[in-house]
DNA sequence: CACTTTGTATACTTACCGGTACATAAACTG
DNA sequence: CAGTTTATGTACCGGTAAGTATACAAAGTG
């Protein structure tokens, strides 16, 4: 029993880098969704072979996991750091912007990785809905706290609803999403953020 | 030749009526996705076999664009009517609500037809996403159609953008689809409606 | 050098997918 | 009654899905 055990392998080295393939792995997953994703696909884009996948992340449904970690870790960070704003003006911006630059990067795939898998598929992928739900619920309540506060401290009127506020920011992050996965351009995404900023309370 | 041909047919009369067929298979489709209802699925609802489902639609994307025909024509009726409100507020009103009642519904399947189906999933469900999309941009065009009248009839403020307004009345109506496909409450989606009207410029 | 451990490659299994061939059943026409 | 036409039920087709058994290769350890 060695405390730090595994830092050299015993036996034959992988000859893949693991960060590597899984980000490779959440592109298919984003493309195409978890079901729409074969394993063929992800064996490819990944450039190693099924049982090599199968060693270094378990089955289809703890490597999409890994992946929806990546994802939180690298694509939607700009959430969480929306939150820190002074005020609830300042965390709409934050999180519209930081959505449009995510949503009309071309570097990244279209649409979002979270609202392609929370809308119903195959019965397989319920626990896959589920967890991705899961954390789109926890962006949503984290929100509202923060509008809560903000109401508090007299960000905005009386007669706004702070739940009702989180709601709409996450239904124009999953509207923005959605078009952007139909094919909106930046332009289109950028008349709908300026819009929605137009409309937001105070200021 | 006779011109009121097949109103009599000639041999072995159907067995099931092709409208509640019809209808059952919308109900697949708007629940598990183009892709996520199997052949399978789609037999037992409509209580046939497969070769009398070919016989009668075709095969399982014709079944969809008659599925989808029917959802427009039965499902989203309101928004065509919501554009002849009088004022651009009334027609974001009719919208929201005419969504709310849809989306909150027990009779009907959580989300929207539309938005589960063009997320991207397989290659094969391409020209499905395709025809989605298709019509959620028609239904976007008259939205801007409508709110570019209203601006010249002096409905709202000049610094706010019709195309901005549409792509924001579609936004919302994507978000309550996803939010509705992931399990929120009538209440829930309430208040995201009523915040949206608050939010709505003008009056 | 043998021996153990771990990764890779090929080929396979079982299950299900969309779609269809074929035999049979139920209506019509003559 | 035969003959035609259309619908139904069963059983099947080739293809592909996720997952795995097995043989082999590359490292460390004695």
């Amino acid at each position: 029993m060695e405390i730090e055990a595994a830092t050299v392998s015993k036996g034959r080295p992988r000859e893949f880098c693991v960060d590597a393939a899984l980000a490779a792995a959440l592109r298919v997953f984003w493309s195409k969704g978890y079901e729409g994703a074969s394993m063929a696909d992800l064996t490819e884009a990944m450039g190693i072979t099924k049982p090599s996948l199968y060693a270094a992340f378990g089955n289809k449904e703890a490597l999409f996991n890994k992946a929806l970690d990546l994802y939180e870790r690298e694509k939607t960070d700009y959430m969480r750091a929306a939150l820190d704003a002074p005020t609830a003006r300042g965390v709409a911006e934050r999180l519209m912007y930081g959505a449009l630059d995510m949503y009309s990067c071309p570097e990244n795939p279209n649409g979002c990785l979270g609202v392609i898998n929370s809308v119903a598929c195959g019965a397989e992928a319920e626990c896959i809905r589920e967890a991705v739900v899961a954390r789109s619920s926890a962006a949503k309540q984290a929100m509202l706290e923060r509008f809560t506060r903000a109401k508090d401290e007299g960000d905005f009127p009386d007669d706004v609803d702070p739940a009702g506020l989180a709601a709409f920011l996450t239904a124009m992050n999953q509207g923005m999403a959605v078009q952007a996965g139909a094919g909106a351009t930046r332009a289109e995404l950028e008349r709908l953020v300026e819009t929605g900023l137009k409309l937001w309370p105070g200021r």
